[in-house]
DNA sequence: TTTATAAATGAATATTTATTCATTTATTTG
DNA sequence: CAAATAAATGAATAAATATTCATTTATAAA
């Protein structure tokens, strides 16, 4: 019995085949890239028929679009897990910057699907500006790091840049290279990256 | 009169075609990704027609490939450009880290492409790896600046790694932002950086 | 100027891929 | 258990895109 029983409607949809989806798109691309997917290998890695695929995304661009929106939702929810702008500077920002590394490393495939939809035909520049308002609570941390004294006294985006292009790219290193990241290099990165900063 | 012509090879390939080509490419690469562009697309941008983009390269595989091959060769030209080994060890540094930053500001559609390839059907890992080979000197460099005492004593990979992600990151924001990087600015970011290797 | 030749063209064709749809299957209520 | 309904299917179709090819054009030597 649901909220639909009394007008009839049965055989409801099976929410889990978005989650499957979604988790056979990311693998293939990538495996492949954005520009390597079909929807019909989409169908077959998520074990369902192509037409399924529509019951759900009414087209490719949807499809891509929605995951989009999901991975920058989830992204932005383990971002800021657990920062409170209350705590200490220095508390905040170790915090935040090792939740983008812990998105990074155990959602790899999120971060390069998002990467690839950057230049791609499927994101719009109006999604593109709303991931950059996501990360205000980021830009403010690092003001507030500059008024603070605890920071160079440089332009914001160029510490903001600083500080999180290191994880991209060692991530990146290490996944491919399938090196395991280890807690004391998780530490030292975080040091090159501190002692770059500070005051 | 050339060296084709005693067996009467006439009407020679215009060689600057190849060019155009490629420039077109690397500007429908940089507006709508690698999974935005078309045979036809690359035609037309180049002025050219459709047919033609087959007498210079067979398959659209081929061209992205010659084409990644060629901003391959140019990006390490521009990274080792008056670098010598025999420069003591900040010189040589110094002189890389601008020579990668030359080459992602004045050629960034380049990079963009790039970066894009390197999660594609279109790239093989045979040739990632060859990309990998060719930074080796930047490897030894790193090496070097550890067994002089001049850096932490840390991963290669990791240094190496923090010693260009800013890099890439403070040019692509650059970019979209429409700022314009100053000297001072190059020069706070290469501060950043080395306040962060040093040892 | 003629001739030989390959480049250049772009419409036509082949191929790939997105999307639809007639049919079957599964679910829930009465 | 029957009825009602949408989900699920995958072959068929539509649309997009890569590639070919018959024809025209341009070049350079003779």
């Amino acid at each position: 019995m649901n909220i639909y029983s009394f007008i009839c409607f049965v055989k409801p949809r099976d929410e889990h085949k978005i989650d499957q989806i979604f988790q056979a798109t990311l693998i293939l691309v990538k495996q492949k890239g954005l520009a390597g997917i079909t929807m019909s290998e989409i169908a077959v890695a998520a074990k369902i028929a192509t037409g399924t695929l529509y019951i759900y995304f009414e087209s490719k661009e949807k499809l891509i679009n929605e995951l989009f929106t999901q991975c920058r939702k989830s992204s932005v929810d383990i971002y800021f897990k657990d920062y409170e702008s209350s705590q200490p500077f220095a508390v905040g920002l170790k915090r935040i910057w090792f939740n983008l590394l812990e998105f990074r490393m155990n959602h790899f495939k999120e971060s390069v699907f998002m990467d690839q939809c950057y230049h791609s035909p499927y994101i719009t520049e109006t999604t593109k500006d709303l991931t950059k308002k996501m990360i205000q609570p980021l830009y403010k941390l690092v003001e507030r790091g500059k008024a603070e004294k605890e920071l160079k006294e440089l332009d914001t985006f160029m510490l903001l840049i600083f500080m999180v292009s290191g994880i991209n790219e060692y991530v990146k290193h290490s996944v491919y290279s399938e090196k395991k990241i280890t807690k004391a290099s998780m530490e030292d990165l975080y040091n090159l990256m501190w002692d770059g900063i500070k005051a």
